[in-house]
DNA sequence: TTATATTTGTCGATAATTGACAAGTTTTAT
DNA sequence: ATAAAACTTGTCAATTATCGACAAATATAA
């Protein structure tokens, strides 16, 4: 695994036998800013996870999964958070999708 | 458990009777903002955390976890992010530790 | 009602992010 | 060795996001 998502392009990259340039252009970016990106020197932009999955032809939630899990390791790492953290993280994420559902199911008999 | 860093603050603010104003004195804020947030239509701070610890007596690492873990539920639902998330985080944060730890290992050494 | 508390809307200031380009360095091929 | 291609770095203007501040509207309570 790697550390850094822009480390996991550049892997991606160069195993494809893709140049900066061939790749940027497939995200719709500069060569140089995908430089900075791969060098953990700007971010990756989420908008642009659809392209990099189609660009490599991988499959859009694992790298969803790559990159989320490290946006939120680099902010517990910043911050000093506690490992506790993502257990929360957890029930708050399974809180909101019941309050969804149940609104979902509201609305549904609602319009009954 | 409150779904929303707002809800928890307001719950905070009430059980102890404070009004907006008053906390959002001590939070060096607009009581007018402090009910944004409280209400979910605006970001609490992350420098102010610490305020908030002190102005209800709060562990500041409780607080924390509370909050990062807020935000990181509320990004994962937004774009629908897998469980898998959470747990390639928690091996990034431990990665990143480790590779800080071996690093200051090396600093101290080239220092002898 | 009158006062107090809360909510909502808006706007300008400030800060963060991004795209773009130039200039520099490194790598590769001949 | 040198020329071309690939990569890196610095900078800056433009865009975008965030924040503080205030006014006005609504709700709550005395």
């Amino acid at each position: 695994m790697k550390a850094t998502f822009g480390e996991y392009i550049k892997q991606l990259r160069t195993d494809n036998g893709l140049t900066l340039t061939q790749l940027a252009f497939q995200l719709d970016l500069d060569s140089a800013n995908l430089s900075k990106i791969e060098n953990g020197k700007r971010e990756f932009d989420e908008k642009r996870l659809e392209k990099l999955a189609l660009a490599f032809n991988l499959d859009i939630e694992k790298l969803k999964t790559e990159y989320f899990g490290e946006q939120f390791a680099k902010k517990m790492y910043q911050f000093n958070c506690s490992p506790e953290t993502l257990i929360v993280a957890e029930e708050k994420v399974n809180y909101l999708k019941n309050i969804n559902v149940k609104q979902a199911k509201i609305n549904f008999d609602n319009e009954k």
